[in-house]
DNA sequence: GTTATTGCAAATGATTTGCACAAGG
DNA sequence: CCTTGTGCAAATCATTTGCAATAAC
């Protein structure tokens, strides 16, 4: 997957008239290497770590194209800083819980859910690009036991903990 | 209902220990005069029509309290500023589309949504909190005719057009 | 050789905060 | 009075941008 992703971005690349750079590549490799969501910082320090001389400018100006190639996408989970969520290529339409307790996000995906807001839009009069559901909700397990070591969560994916300022 | 807003956020700020004050007063009357939604730096000027001497540092803070006394709610559209809608007390669940063509809101209710992401948060084993339904999506007249006046959105309410920076 | 790309540091812009003074109860 | 609220200006902090140097093609 990570192969094409890379080919994806060439074209993309080509087909603006940009240019494959080193940094580019790393930034991508390291974008997708985890299906982990995260925040320009945190790709940053993930960079760093295996290319050392890329700065935090390129990072956002490589995320900003990688969104608009449409390989990733920015959500919000409700926090001051732009999270990436790199898991959209391989589940186009999946949305987002987040536990209020313990800030874990989960990731889902509902078919009925696609069909119902495509019913809405177009009633509205509009037609349908995109949605982006997030569902804020308390881990049961929490309350019940006393941690919030929810097994469900645990086995999905996306499961990073945000810090509000 | 204006002063039914008044009257829980005196209960609020009662039950809190804290102060009325004419300017919280100014900057409330201000919030639910219109069913618009707003940023902070439109609500300033706004109230700055109203009472010259209120600081925008007290708007933000007056803000912050109608957020978490559960009378006002923060949403977002997408761009950098937090955008605060006034319409949670009489549609306690509607959502929102925005119109990629000219940035218009419009807000919708649907019942089937509710329960289905009830459903959803259960299976995974959260109790649901509240949850934020965006949808993106192009106007079907600006694609037939040449512009995006539509009709059905100008007949709901949120049509604040925002400007991405 | 052109033209896009990068790193750096400075700029931006929304939001927050420290502090001395004002005002609610 | 005692404590909370306010205005002001300065501080934050994520993100963007100008620019000279560097590297694709």
């Amino acid at each position: 997957m990570n192969g094409s992703v890379q080919a994806r971005l060439d074209e993309f690349i080509r087909h603006k008239g940009l240019r494959r750079t080193a940094q580019r590549e790393v930034i991508v490799k390291a974008v997708f290497s985890k299906d982990e969501h995260f925040s320009a910082e945190e790709l940053f320090e993930r960079v760093r770590m295996t290319c050392a001389n890329t700065s935090r400018a390129t990072v956002y100006r490589t995320l900003g194209l990688l969104v608009e190639a449409g390989l990733l996408r920015e959500i919000d989970l409700g926090d001051d800083q732009t999270t990436y969520d790199p898991n959209f290529l391989d589940k186009p339409t999946h949305n987002h819980l987040v536990c209020i307790d313990c800030g874990r996000v989960v990731e889902f995906e509902d078919a009925q859910l696609g069909e119902l807001t495509a019913c809405v839009t177009q009633r509205l009069g509009f037609k349908p690009i995109r949605q982006a559901l997030k569902i804020e909700a308390t881990c049961e397990q929490l309350r019940n036991h006393g941690r919030c070591p929810n097994l469900i969560a645990a086995r999905l994916s996306g499961k990073r903990l945000r810090k509000k300022r």
